[in-house]
RNA sequence: GUGGGCGUAGCUCAGUUGGUUAGAGUACCAGGUUGUGGCCCUGGAUGUCGCGGGUUCAAAUCCCGUCGCUCACCCCA
């Protein structure tokens, strides 16, 4: 083999499609539910759009993003995240003079340089929501439940929301200092990554998996103790709306996410049947981030979902894709006068939106029937020396085993109406 | 970036302590029906055994290197 797909990328082959246009018809039929309107910001952006708004000491920008300079010399970066993109794209185009909240989803693919594994790719496709210009706790649940309602609709069951606060500028850099405080007396028992975290990212001190960390974690101070009023209020008045709603979430003081703009609200679904990753979505509120890119102040919130994992989770839980329509009718023929008829009766059958498939080439009428059996047809319109010479074409019921010889003329009004049945 | 597992036919895989022309299932093609699919039967085609080097009379098998895939860690959808 020559030439092989890039590592971490994937393609995608007909066996899958129907998953993804059910997907797609689901977000569809949902965001317009919901009143979102989608935009397609472009694949790549200016490198320094997204160092600006993921962070520049998030491991995304330190050493996950596909950078290179292009022809004229500009530093571009494929997209590793759709927020900082469509903030730009709000900006750029006056869509802050809209009406309030903007209500914005993308679907598209998103790049990132990691190891691959089960769930995770350097090329993937995110489903994401934004909304702008709301502080009302309210659009965090509205925006919470595009994602349970697209999952559910789908056919997931089991769905729990992973819940956190992470606070806002006024109060988490006090419980960062809080956190930073407990864990240096514990430093002779973390872990060396911990011990790096501690100086670098202290939030994700609560996320270790390493068995010798997770007491230390269990007696840490707990961010939602640390909130200011204003923060509280909002998570407990969102927690109050989930309750309202019946939507089922699991507060997770552990639940920190990684990039650097998110603020108070900050939430994950899980599912199963994804390797070891377990959110097909992940989400918050980011209300400085607006301003951090030259806007006026503007929160915001929204969430990201993989499609893939997706995916993989219906493959895991068992759940069907509605099938996507194939040819119903394939025509055979032999003779040169057959052959022609059947060219002629292909598109004809095209025309009336009747899904055809043409044999080719000079073939025994036992290859093309089984060639017909191969693709699942269920009627095959005969064209052979008789059937010409009588005027006349047999149609063969692939699924009854029956066959019926219909005069010329009538054969496309026929097939019509059968297929209608 | 770190660590484990694996690279044999289009696909899924077998290949015993190194031993003749490397196998099975499936898919594919043909015949069994000189105009009729599926099921069944018979036959056929298909491989640089990932790549490079080494050990050996002999390597798919052992050793080294390399590339790739995969799973996990970090992190994330």
């Amino acid at each position: 083999m020559n030439y092989k797909s890039v590592t971490g990328t994937r393609d995608v082959l007909p066996d899958e499609q129907p998953y993804w246009r059910f997907i797609e018809k689901k977000i569809y039929e949902i965001t317009s539910l919901y009143g979102y309107q989608r935009v397609d910001p472009p694949v790549f952006e200016q490198t320094r759009l997204f160092i600006r708004g993921v962070g520049e000491t998030t491991d995304i920008v330190e050493k996950e993003m596909y950078t290179f300079l292009d022809k004229g010399k500009n530093s571009i970066t494929l997209r590793p995240e759709f927020t900082a993109g469509v903030m730009r794209l709000y900006l750029q185009n006056g869509m802050h003079v809209l009406p309030k909240p903007v209500k914005l989803f993308s679907i598209g693919p998103i790049f990132r340089y990691e190891r691959p594994q089960a769930g995770r790719f350097r090329q993937h496709t995110q489903f994401n929501v934004e909304a702008l210009g709301e502080l009302d706790p309210a659009i965090d649940l509205e925006v919470m439940s595009i994602a349970w309602q697209l999952y559910a609709e789908l056919g997931f069951k089991g769905l729990t929301f992973q819940l956190n606060s992470t606070g806002c500028p006024e109060c988490r850099p006090k419980y960062i200092e809080t956190l930073k405080a407990y864990y240096k007396n514990h430093i002779d028992v973390i872990c060396d990554d911990c011990k790096r975290r501690l100086d670098r990212n202290a939030l994700r001190l609560l996320d270790c998996k390493k068995d010798s960390c997770q007491p230390v974690i269990a007696k840490a101070p707990v961010i939602s103790e640390h909130l200011c009023d204003e923060c509280r209020d909002h998570f407990q008045t969102l927690q109050s709306y989930l309750n309202l709603m019946g939507r089922p979430y699991t507060i997770n003081h552990k639940l920190v996410r990684g990039l650097d703009y998110y603020t108070k609200t900050v939430f994950e679904v899980w599912a199963q049947g994804i390797g070891s990753q377990n959110a097909v979505c992940g989400g918050g509120r980011y209300d400085g981030l607006v301003e951090q890119l030259g806007g006026q102040f503007t929160p915001g919130i929204g969430f990201g979902s993989g499609i893939e994992r997706i995916i993989l989770s219906m493959k895991e839980q068992g759940i069907e894709p509605d099938p996507i329509l194939s040819p119903i009718v394939m025509i055979a023929h032999s003779g040169e006068a057959g052959r022609k008829k059947a060219v002629e009766m292909t598109f004809k059958l095209r025309e009336q939106k009747m899904p055809t498939l043409l044999s080719f080439g000079e073939r025994s009428l036992k290859s093309q029937l089984r060639e017909a059996n191969r693709r699942q047809v269920k009627f095959v319109v005969i064209l052979g020396e008789r059937e010409i010479g009588e005027n006349i074409a047999a149609i063969k019921d692939l699924h009854e085993g029956k066959q019926v010889d219909i005069p010329l003329d009538e054969t496309i009004k026929f097939i019509a109406e059968k297929v209608k049945l």
